[in-house]
DNA sequence: TATTGGCGCTCTGTTGCAGAGAGTGCTGAG
DNA sequence: CTCAGCACTCTCTGCAACAGAGCGCCAATA
C-alpha cells in the first residue's frame, strides 16, 4: 500500500523490465518464480507477486487466465520502450553490412533495397514510403518509333525518367520533333508543370496546331509523372510474418493484416504521421488506430534529402519484438538512406 | 469383376465426374449416398459403392480414412481434366470486362495488369512470365545533371527505356555529350549490344580517352538493360491463397509455398516448360516436381508476339479449383495479352 | 447377372471427467 | 517489509463413452 506512489518505484520498474524482456524472449507468460530467478533481486516469488499485482492494477501487465503468468499490455510495452529500454547501438560491422546492401543505382532501387534490407535483417516486414518529389521539369525528348507513334521521354528535376508512347494524328518529321523539344527545353527547363501550363496557355494559340498537340501530350505526360511519383509505400518480406507464431495463430487476423498491406492508402496515412516528428517513432498495437495491427508494432523513422524530411522507413512486426535491436536498425537505415539520397 | 475392362465404362466415368465436381464444390469427401443422389443415375448407394471400390483400385480416388467419403487423387484429377471436364467458354461480357482491365500503356503495365486481373478474377494467385526481348539498340542520350554527373538514357528496339546515373571523371560540356550521343546513334542504331561491342573494340582506341569513357558507360548500361529485361515472373494476389482452406490448414506448407513465390528462378523454370507447347496446360499437384506445390495446381498458357511465343501467363491455386472456369480465363488472358503486345 | 437392402465394422469428433501442473491471492508469522 | 504456506483457479492431457458417417460384404431379388 505504501508504494502506491503512482510513479513506479525502482524495484517495480526493474521487475517490469525483466518481465517484458523475458516475455519477448520466449513468448510465454512470465510467472512470479521465473521473475524471482531472473530479476537478480533476490526476492521470493511471494514478494514479487505483490509487485506484480500492483503492476496489473496499473494496467501494465495482464494474465491471459487466472493461473498463467503475466504478459505485458500495450501500455506496459509503451512504458517499457519509453523509459526502461536500453538500446545498444549497432556496431560498425553491422552498419557496413547494412550499407553494403543498399543499391544506390537509382532512387527506386535505393528505396526498394532499403525496404528489403530491413525485412531481411529484422525478419519482419520492411516498409518504405517513397520520397516526395518536387514536380520540376528538366528535359524532354521526342523519339520517332513509327509513322505516327512517338516515344516521349521526360526527365524530372530529380533525375527521374518517365516515358510514354504517344499516338499522333500527323506524321512528324524528325526535325519537327527536335524543334518542339528544343522549344520546351530552352523555355521551360526548371519550371514545375503547373507553371508551364499557365505560361503556355496564351502562347499555345500562337503555335501551329500540330506543335500544340505535342505540347499538350508533353504536359499530360508531365502530370502523370507527378501523380505517379506521388507518395507510395513499398513493402518487403511481408511473408516473414507468416512465420511469427504470435500472428499466425489466428488466421483471420493474419488475413486482415495482409489486406492492410495491399491497401496502400491506409498504410500511407499511418506512416505519414511518423514523418512529422524527428527520429524513431514506435506505434504499439492498436495505437495507430488500425485494428488489423492490434498485435503488431510499427517502428518508423523519417529520412531526408538536404535536411528536409521526404519519406519514412519502418518495420512492421509483432508487438512482441526485440525493440532494442529493431530500433537502431530502423534508425541507421533512415540515416543511410538520407545520406545516399542527398549525395545524388 | 466383369467391368474390369481397365478402360472405364461410361457409368464409372459419370460417377467419377460427379464425385470430382461435388468435391470441388464443397471440399468434403463424397460418400456413396451423396453420389447416388447427385449422379442422376438412379442407383442405390450400395451399387455405387461397388463402382467406387473399382475407382479406388485404379488409384483415381481415395478415402482419407476408413469411414469417410472419397476424394480424388492427383491421378483422378488428371483423368477428370483430360477427358471428363466440360469447359464453358466465357461469354462476351466477361471477355470485355477482362480486356478492359488490361493497362496497355506500357509492356510492364500490361504484364503487371494481366497478372493482377488473373488473380482478381480467379481469386487465386496470378503469374506472368515477362516477355523475352531482343537486345536491340535504338537511341541513346546523355544528359548533364551536375558537374560530373550524367544521366544516361537508353531506348531499346522495343521502345523500352533504361536510364542510369553515371559519375564521370571529367566534366563534359553539353556539346561533347551531344557529339558522343550522335556518334552512337548514327553509327550503331539497330545493332545488338554484342555487335556494338565487337565493332567498337577497334575503333575505341582511336577515340579520345574521354569519349571512350562515355562509350564504355553506354555499353555497360546496355548490357544491364539486356540482363534486366531477361525473363522474370510477376506474381499477383499471392495473398488470396491465404484464404483457401485447403492450403491454410497446414501452415508449414503455406510457408513453403510462399517461399517458392519469392524464389523466382525455380518458378520460372516450371513456367518456361509451358511455353514449349501450344494452348492451355495444367500441372496438378506435384506433377511439376516441386514439393511445395503438391496441393496446388498450375494452369498456364503461352502468349505470343507476332506469332512467336515470348512468355507465359497462369494461375496458381489449390488442386481443388474450378477448372472449367479457370481454364478459359487463362486461355483468354493469354490471347488478349498476345494481341495487345502484337499491336505495339 | 446386375442391383439392392441389411448388417457389422471402423474411424472421427464430441463430450464428460479426473488428475497433474502452474501460478495466483491471501494470511499470518518473523 | 518479507516470506512461507495453503487454498483456489485455470489449463492441459489422457481416457472412456457415444453418436454419426460411411464402407465392405453378403445374401436376397428382379
Amino acid at each position: 500500500m505504501a508504494n502506491e506512489t503512482h510513479a513506479l518505484n525502482e524495484r517495480a520498474q526493474l521487475l517490469l523490465k525483466t518481465l517484458v524482456e523475458r516475455y519477448i524472449a520466449d513468448g510465454q507468460p512470465v510467472g512470479s518464480r521465473a521473475l524471482s530467478k531472473f530479476s537478480g533481486l533476490d526476492l521470493s516469488p511471494a514478494s514479487i507477486r505483490n509487485v506484480m499485482a500492483d503492476l496489473e492494477d496499473m494496467g501494465l501487465i495482464a494474465s491471459p487466465h487466472t493461473s498463467a503468468g503475466r504478459i505485458p499490455t500495450p501500455r506496459g510495452y509503451r512504458f517499457f520502450v519509453d523509459t526502461l529500454l536500453t538500446i545498444k547501438p549497432l556496431d560498425r560491422v553491422e552498419i557496413n553490412q547494412l550499407e553494403g546492401q543498399l543499391q544506390v543505382e537509382s532512387t527506386q532501387k535505393l528505396v526498394a533495397s532499403a525496404s528489403q534490407v530491413l525485412s531481411e535483417i529484422t525478419r519482419f516486414a520492411g516498409v518504405v514510403v517513397t520520397p516526395r518529389r518536387s514536380a520540376g521539369f528538366r528535359h524532354i525528348e521526342f523519339l520517332r518509333l513509327a509513322e505516327k507513334r512517338l516515344l516521349l521521354i521526360l526527365v524530372t528535376d530529380e533525375g527521374d525518367v518517365q516515358n510514354r508512347i504517344i499516338q499522333t494524328e500527323k506524321a512528324y518529321t524528325p526535325s519537327e520533333l527536335i524543334e518542339a523539344a528544343n522549344m520546351l527545353n530552352q523555355n521551360y527547363a526548371g519550371c514545375t508543370f503547373e507553371e508551364i501550363r499557365r505560361r503556355i496557355q496564351s502562347e499555345l494559340k500562337q503555335l501551329r496546331e500540330d506543335m500544340s498537340q505535342l505540347m499538350t501530350a508533353a504536359l499530360a505526360a508531365g502530370d502523370q509523372a507527378v501523380s505517379e511519383s506521388a507518395e507510395d509505400v513499398v513493402i518487403s518480406g511481408g511473408m516473414n510474418l507468416l512465420g511469427i507464431n504470435d500472428l499466425s495463430s489466428n488466421m483471420t487476423k493474419l488475413r486482415d493484416l495482409f489486406n492492410l498491406f495491399e491497401h496502400r492508402a491506409t498504410l500511407l496515412q499511418l506512416l505519414d504521421v511518423s514523418s512529422r516528428a524527428q527520429g524513431v517513432q514506435i506505434f504499439i498495437g492498436g495505437e495507430a488506430g488500425l485494428t488489423p495491427l492490434d498485435e503488431c508494432s510499427v517502428v518508423t523513422a523519417p529520412y531526408e534529402v538536404d535536411g528536409k524530411i521526404v519519406g519514412t522507413v519502418g518495420v512492421i512486426g509483432p508487438t512482441r519484438m526485440a525493440y532494442e535491436r529493431v530500433i537502431p536498425i530502423v534508425d541507421i537505415t533512415a540515416k543511410l538512406l538520407s545520406s545516399a539520397l542527398t549525395q545524388r
